[in-house]
DNA sequence: ATACTGACCACCA
DNA sequence: GTGGTGGCCAGTA
C-alpha cells in the first residue's frame, strides 16, 4: 500500500503549492523526490499534478503552460516559469527552499 | 551485469 | 543570479 504519494497528492487543495520534495517527505519517502516525479510523469494524470512544483518554485518543465493557466484559476500567484506565492503550501509567504536536509539531526 | 537518463534536490564556486 | 557535481531510485538499452 505505497499509495501515500499519490494520497498526499490528492489530499492538496485548492492553492496549495508543494515541492516533489515535500511531497515524499510527507509520503514517508524522504529524499525520494524523483520517485515522486516519475510517478506524476507516467501516471498522474489523474492527480493534481500542476499543484507540484520543484524545490525552487519552478513549474513543471514542458508542462508549465497549463500549470500556469491552472494554479492563476486557484488564485496563485506564478510567473511564466515559477510559483511567486500561494495562498496554502510550501509557497505561502515566501517561496525559499529550507536548506533543512543532509547532516542527521 | 554496466551505462545513461530523468516532470529532483542540495551543496559549493 | 548561473553552472558544475554528487546523490537518490527506477526504467530502459
Amino acid at each position: 500500500m505505497q499509495r501515500r504519494i499519490t494520497d498526499v497528492i490528492r489530499s492538496l487543495n485548492q492553492g496549495e503549492v508543494v515541492s516533489y520534495g515535500d511531497i515524499a517527505e510527507v509520503a514517508g519517502f524522504p529524499g525520494r523526490a524523483r520517485l515522486v516525479g516519475r510517478l506524476l510523469a507516467v501516471g498522474g494524470q489523474d492527480l493534481p499534478w500542476w499543484r507540484v512544483v520543484t524545490a525552487s518554485g519552478r513549474l513543471i518543465p514542458g508542462q508549465e503552460s497549463r500549470q500556469r493557466r491552472m494554479l492563476a484559476d486557484e488564485g496563485v500567484e506564478v510567473t511564466l516559469t515559477r510559483v511567486v506565492r500561494s495562498p496554502s503550501g510550501r509557497f505561502a509567504g515566501q517561496a525559499s527552499p529550507s536548506r533543512s536536509r543532509r547532516t542527521d539531526t
